[in-house]
DNA sequence: GGAATTCGTTTCGGAGGCGTATTGTTTCCC
DNA sequence: GGGAAACAATACGCCTCCGAAACGAATTCC
């Protein structure tokens, strides 16, 4: 039990947080695919299109779509199983590390902007 | 100063959350319009679109859809202003302040179960 | 080896968001 | 009072996403 705060700085810190994705742009993700993107970095490997659909209960072309879409940002890349090559094995990328880091710097940055 | 963690739990915490909102579903907001709800119930009333939009560094019609879809939603209502009729006045509801309260309660509870 | 299963992708029609430009009201200013 | 300005909403064309279904490729099972 590390962190615990009240309802209303976890609301502030909530809305601080939406509010400065947004006005920085360039991040249009949606919850989905960020869900994705936090799961494949912050979970082991590996991560493949299947399970990460069960994880999230969401269909398989949801994760495709999504993988799609932040694999033309960089974010992550796909490559084909070989031990069984109907399985597609998310992978990390440099630039997907760098920007899930630059988050965490973020919400770390205004969690310390809170009021007591 | 009072909540201070490390970007690896503030990232756990961020995976959880949106995690969470994407299993329960019914949920699917924008970051955007996360930003324009939160603003709405967080920050000192009058909000108006203009006001909404400049804020988040948006146009005026992201605003009304925003407002759109969450007032069908019942999270939100609009009235015009009767002081100067140009106005709408964006007004919070029953159904909004438990849907923020319950989100406020979520993240509380996601940071407890956050590792030290 | 051939049928059934598993896996990821693609297709389809539909729904909703986007930015720009325009519209209809209402208010301000002279 | 009449033109300019401010406000929210809408129209437009474009793009992305959605779920359900169908698909091709790879594997498993007899």
């Amino acid at each position: 039990m590390a962190i615990e705060f009240r309802p209303s700085q976890a609301l502030k810190l909530f809305h601080d947080l939406a509010f400065a994705l947004v006005r920085d742009g360039e991040t249009d993700l949606s919850a989905r695919q960020l869900a994705v993107l936090l799961t494949i970095y912050l979970e082991a490997p590996p991560h493949t299109v299947r399970g990460l659909a069960a994880k999230l209960g969401v269909t398989k072309p949801v994760i495709t779509r999504a993988l799609d879409t932040m694999g033309r940002l960089g974010l992550l890349s796909r490559r084909r199983d070989d031990s069984d090559r109907r399985n597609v094995v998310v992978q990390r990328t440099v630039k997907g590390a760098l920007y899930v880091e630059r988050l965490g710097d973020m919400i770390v940055e205004k969690a310390n902007g809170l009021p007591s």
